[in-house]
DNA sequence: TAGGGGAGCTTGTACAAACAAGCCAGCACT
DNA sequence: AGTGCTGGCTTGTTTGTACAAGCTCCCCTA
């Protein structure tokens, strides 16, 4: 059973896809919204801070809220999972593992990951046929044994560790960069040496903030974008400096 | 006059960089909360919701809430502005305008700015003395005269123009990908033709949804990266495929 | 005609109350 | 020892109310 301002939502937000509320419209006020439902205004408010939290719509005290854009913002699933991504935007995907091997935890990883023992990872990702993406990931030992028993060619790692063993990634951190390919990288994804790389790093928690692995992904130039919207209100993500030696 | 929840949330943040909950410990329930500060429960969800967006805090249906992690998410103007986010941070920053010219907008221009002259300027901006950042932006028409009157040297455009004519960069959309340096690039970042950088394209818009300037910002690999939390509720960042050409 | 002052509207904040949904520890039972 | 269940605890949802803060537009005035 959804709740009702996730159903009042999902209903807004069709219309504003569907072109009923165009972009740099006025959006109805709270009380017209309240009425139309028959909801109380804090039930209206709940579902349109979904929307705005979305980048969908603007919102400031005192004034109409305003339709901001039509594109929609996908859930955590598709940010984390390639396969779930891919799945949900209608491509033909697929994946491979290349290598992997249990070994000790380098003092990054320990820190990172709290263990001594990981399991390293390195998968190569395709889209329409193309590999576009090389994955060294770490997973942290106490998951290992799960991790093992996968099959090579497996298409969604964080399906089918949850349906395995209840797994569930909840959190995650990421951090994105460009950096170049090396030799290694470039031959899996068939790129000349040297060529721009997408990088993601990321690390993902459980539910209870227990961290579960710690993955360097390298998109091929051209092949995948991010996108963020914001607000001045707040937004999540957030620009770093680099460890560019200052001065030097 | 900040509200009593930022207030509240302000102050858990500030318990939680302190130490006072570590990472993985439960924070106080709503109860205990709404009793501490003598306010209503609503009021305490509201401080705690803002601490889950930063991705402080982890919360689920019926668990106690932990604390995740450290580190603190800024503001959509650290963001959104080179100058804001590099003295935030207590870096050396500096700017300078290349080249800047009035010119009819191209289709795609026009389609996302709404106007049919822009103001193209490239700038090019140092962190530490080093520069890291080839910045491409079209003003659309109306805004030109403004950004004309600025000085080349301007530190932070975003905050001169809301001082001179009152102009507010509210709603921002972010892409970001990988790309190859161009000749004229790498002269300008002092890297060779072919390294890599982190590009940012983004389209601004003001409270009312008016587009205002379409950027396309290029970093030093190594020099700037990007950071964004999220949950398995609710996330901001999504990622796109690019314009590869598929089966070709 | 240009500008200032409100009036009314709209969103933001805060409080209170009740119930639903989900988690977890401890208990009883096998 | 392990398993299953239950009851209490905690977070999520919904409604209702009241007031504060900020925006818009109209009208009045200079």
């Amino acid at each position: 059973m959804v709740s009702r301002y996730e159903r009042i939502a999902a209903e807004l937000r069709d219309e504003i896809l569907g072109g009923v509320h165009p972009v740099g419209s006025q959006l109805p006020t709270e009380s017209e919204l309240a009425a139309r439902y028959s909801a109380a205004r804090g039930t209206v408010r709940q579902a349109v801070a979904l929307l705005v939290a979305e980048g969908l719509v603007g919102s400031r005290q005192g004034a109409r809220r305003i339709v901001l854009g039509h594109a929609r913002s996908q859930s955590f699933a598709e940010l984390h999972s390639f396969a779930q991504w891919a799945r949900a935007n209608g491509y033909r995907f697929g994946g491979q593992v290349i290598s992997q091997r249990r070994r000790p935890a380098t003092p990054a990883e320990s820190a990172r990951l709290g263990c001594e023992e990981v399991l390293e990872v390195l998968r190569v990702r395709s889209l329409e046929g193309e590999p576009v993406l090389v994955e060294r990931t770490a997973y942290a030992g106490w998951t290992a044994a799960a991790v093992e028993r996968l099959p090579a060619d497996c298409e969604s790692v964080t399906e089918a560790l949850r349906a395995s063993v209840g797994l569930v990634f909840a959190y995650g951190e990421h951090l994105i960069d460009a950096v170049s390919a090396g030799a290694h990288d470039a031959r899996l994804l068939g790129v000349r040496r040297g060529s721009p790389l997408l990088r993601q790093r990321r690390i993902t928690t459980t539910h209870e903030g227990r961290p579960v692995e710690w993955s360097d992904d390298r998109y091929r130039a051209g092949s995948v974008e991010f996108s963020v919207r914001n607000s001045i209100g707040a937004n999540p993500l957030v620009r770093q400096a680099g460890d560019l030696r200052f001065g030097g």
